[in-house]
DNA sequence: CTGAAAGCGCTAACAC
DNA sequence: GTGTTAGCGCTTTCAG
């Protein structure tokens, strides 16, 4: 391993006066700032972080914190999606990523621990509240967090405007005609689920349609399956006297809904018009072509590393600040006027 | 923060007898040992990575290489969920893993710099040939490395039995009495998309059929919209003379490639029987539920650990190894009798 | 503008 | 069994 004593020796100076040429010091002559590039790159340099942060405290280290659940986590495409920029961007501002895991060697250890261990700077938090009691100890720990998927009091907290989302939607099916609109919740344990829930609850009170506990139906996980069971439910409650329209909170959710109601004999749209949420990478390839509100993910995942490295570096953020990303309505094939 | 210092001076020994108990060496009298593990819990003392790895030269590290492209990437739900299984593999053997990518800080570097600024003792590449150049570098250094996705020479591979799947998938449609039977293959320049097809050629050869080229469309690309293109030209190209099946080398390519066929008044799988190839969590719920090859993602991962750990650990391994994992045919509703 | 020296927290001989 | 000592590679005062 080549060290700054080997580039020192070569460069003809002393160590010290290498580490300031490469922490881009002001006080380093130029021609020796020259000769300790030229006698680096020959003798293919690269620094070494374990000994940087030992020595300055500094690991430049971001972690990673997604639920490890089965269906979850960073199998999800929303969620995935999010990471990718979130690391991206994170690369660019020099800090690398790590995953948290709930292990260290072979035994069981606390995030914190292993927060601590690696000496992370910060955390991305893409789990949910549920998970609270584990990562209690890392919120109330003096790590930096952001959150992309729930809202933990006191920490920045990036995500989409459900609200917005939600009334794109309704507002989109309302002007198509559609008075009878059905709601087939994600989770109300989760923050999105609940969102949409309230706002789909908003929205007909604002038009003066009245609730009905038939048309609302809430799924328990965040997984494609979730669609059939919900469907049949929705299905099976409100037979007498069915919706024109149904609202879904999630596109792979969605997708099996559709599949269900066509094994139904419902033609989609002209029996039932769906709208969906997320705007996964398939949602424009079902059939027919899924109407969905978009969520802006790569703001997301800059937004959230931005956010988070601010917290790191200057401090100067108010750390209750609370994002919210735009979505967006994109039109497709599985909505028609009533 | 506390250190082995603080620890041996609550318990009353010297740092060296903490490190040797806390790396369980076998000369701890138990009395002392209980001791320094009593201090150190009241103390809350976490070891710290960054000088354990200084002076062992081991960072417990391993770095994960994706294609940095769109769509493809942690995005691609083959690889995301593989990489899971990989990293939850690697924490229960006491390994981190990070992302690696070609930025440090703010200038470009180079893959390899980037191991080696961090110290990684391992990486996992889940990136095409493609990407030659830049990954060259880190092949030929003494890093060491497994692949989930492309064969580089000498070093472990991990994938799926495509010829074993194709087969399956072949077998499945001969026996339903197809004998026409099309192929979208995914792109050539990729392991996956050249081994499906030469076995789709083994296959047609093996049962005496010929070889229709009108009945072979290659995408460019692994995304959803490829679907879309090839089946309108599979559709221009045989329109003569249709194929009765197709076998399509990724679902979210057969979602769309479904979609494409239905709108053009095909009926599936009355009018045209399809079988796709990954088993994603979406494949059961399109409609029909998508009969397609499953790869076994955790096998693959977990796997891929194994071996780029045994590479490290005790480098008895062949390290031109190949690992073929079984694939399996999943049979749902997308396919009928001719 | 440059260098000497101490130290970051831990490990690994080696001596006791 | 336990402690002393000398680093691991880098940064950082503080003199010069």
């Amino acid at each position: 391993m080549v060290t700054i004593y080997d580039i020192a020796r070569v460069a003809g100076c002393s160590p010290a006066t290498v580490s300031k040429a490469f922490n881009n010091y002001s006080g380093v002559n130029t021609a020796t700032y020259n000769k300790i590039m030229e006698a680096a790159e020959s003798l293919g340099y690269t620094p070494n972080t374990s000994a940087r942060a030992l020595a300055t405290k500094k690991t430049w280290l971001l972690g990673v914190l997604f639920s490890e659940d089965e269906g979850t986590g960073i199998t999800h495409p929303h969620f995935s999606e999010i990471l990718q920029n979130f690391q991206y961007r994170a690369g660019e501002r020099g800090y690398d990523v790590l995953f948290l895991n709930k292990r260290l060697g072979n035994k069981e250890a606390s995030y914190l621990k292993h927060c601590k261990y690696r000496g992370l700077e910060g955390v991305l938090l893409a789990v949910g509240s549920r998970y609270n009691s584990e990562i209690q100890c890392v919120l109330s720990s003096d790590i930096k967090c952001v959150s992309v998927e729930d809202i933990y009091p006191g920490k920045p907290t990036i995500i989409s405007d459900y609200h917005m989302g939600t009334m794109q939607a309704l507002e989109y099916l309302y002007f198509l005609g559609h008075r009878k609109i059905a709601h087939i919740a994600c989770p109300l344990g989760s923050v999105a689920g609940r969102e949409r829930y309230y706002a789909y609850l908003d929205f007909l009170n604002s038009k003066g349609l009245e609730v009905n506990h038939k048309y609302i139906v809430e799924t328990s996980e965040y997984a494609p399956e979730e669609g059939s069971k919900a469907t049949a439910r929705l299905l099976q409650q409100s037979w007498d006297d069915l919706p024109t329209a149904v609202f879904i909170g999630y596109d792979d959710i969605a997708f099996s809904a559709m599949a269900t109601f066509q094994s139904q004999g419902f033609r989609i749209p002209e029996d039932i018009s769906i709208v969906g949420f997320d705007n996964t990478k398939l949602s424009g390839f079902a059939s027919p072509a899924l109407t969905t509100i978009d969520q802006n993910r790569v703001t997301i995942g800059q937004s959230a590393a931005d956010t988070l490295i601010r917290l790191i570096e200057d401090k100067s953020l108010d750390e209750g600040i609370e994002i919210r990303v735009p979505t967006k309505l994109i039109v497709r094939n599985s909505c028609t006027r009533v």
